[in-house]
DNA sequence: CCATACAAGGGGAAATATACCCTTTTTTTA
DNA sequence: TAAAAAAAGGGTATATTTCCCCTTGTATGG
């Protein structure tokens, strides 16, 4: 039997080195590429490599992340499977993966035979979803009318928030008045249900709209 | 010949299962224990079980973490060799391991040769110290007056800081008056040469004072 | 063409945070 | 045991933030 063909694209070396030998164990898989970050990955095609069936792709990566590669796939090669693999489980960066077309979410905490399973499902069915992704899945649909989007101005007014600068000091780095920066302030606390600049910065790390 | 021992204690699943199919790839080591956290690692001293030669401790875990999980190895094992593995470069983190007496700090994207390497240096010579641990030992030599320390009450006090708490209410929480935490506050504005709440947000999330 | 929304800018008052000046009591430590 | 350091509290002044209500120009869709 022709085994399932996988690509790993992972930062952490030992990690994919090792998920290698895991996969090498299981008889109906095979590793046949294993890249560092998306950048890697995606240069691979302009060389006439051996496609994969599935690619196992990690989320936080330096140079080129899972968001970054998954877009591009998706454009370039949407017929490519992914199965996101991270140890991050927040919201945000799984319904953004899997709403850019991603098969699966798993997280590095899981079993091998659940990882095994949802290999063989994504391959068989197109498909894994755990019980945490359809979790979110349900809970988005139920109430996705108060979904939040911020300004291209308004990231710019958050990220300079998260500093000791004053609001003066940030009207003058964005050329306005203090009086617009009030403005946008109190937008912003109304919007994402907040009282303090204290909360919008933590909003602003939780959201990675900042990273520190 | 008998085979070099090694345990490993991590939360990741996949994780720890891979590596032990890496490591099994290595004719001198073997892997005797896997474990998910500290808690249940140090639950298995009680049963009188083999030994390991090496632990293999994650940083970041739930229940029981590295910090407290070597911290309670140095009391009632300190002959057990230890080498820390984490996706973490923080300078903090990994100067509090090798000071809580870990024989090296890895990070997850070594390379499986360097990993096997450090694992035989750990074992022939006890220690393995990556150019990057040398590094910040090196640095932290140079200038150690200027180490920052903080009192409990302090560290308590930073962590209501991070929140839309207003400092009456941070008062409140930790039953003191509102001047106390006024003088906490500003001694910790000189300590960590910041000056205002949100330069101390920041330095708290940095700093992982506090977790959000 | 009108209505509506929205970005930019603004006034003034109240609440909160910061700075710098202290005292008293307890605990450490030389 | 005396000096030093830490913990707790206080007063007052200023700066910053927060809140509420307002105007003007400019798109933008119906």
């Amino acid at each position: 039997m022709e085994k399932i063909k996988i690509t790993i694209v992972d930062d952490h070396l030992l990690f994919s080195q090792s998920l290698s030998f895991l996969i090498g164990s299981f008889k109906e898989f095979t590793v046949i590429g294993n890249y560092n970050n998306g950048k890697e990955f995606i240069s691979s095609f302009s060389e006439n490599t051996e496609k994969p069936d599935i690619v196992l792709l990690d989320v936080n990566m330096p140079i080129m992340d899972g968001h970054e590669t998954i877009k591009w796939l998706k454009e370039n090669n949407p017929e490519l499977k992914v199965l996101a693999l991270s140890v991050n489980d927040d919201e945000d960066t799984i319904m953004k993966m899997i709403t850019n077309g991603a098969k699966g979410y798993l997280l590095k905490d899981t079993h091998p035979n659940t990882f095994k399973e949802a290999l063989m499902e994504v391959y068989n069915k197109g498909f894994y979803y755990s019980e945490m992704v359809s979790g979110f899945l349900i809970n988005k649909l139920g109430n996705n009318e108060n979904k939040i989007t911020l300004k291209d101005r308004e990231v710019e007014f958050i990220r300079l928030a998260c500093s000791e600068k004053t609001y003066r000091e940030i009207a003058d780095g964005m050329c306005l008045s203090p009086k617009t920066i009030d403005g946008y302030r109190e937008n912003l606390f109304q919007k994402l249900e907040i009282k303090t600049r204290i909360g919008l910065v933590l909003y602003a790390i939780k959201h990675k709209i900042v990273c520190i």
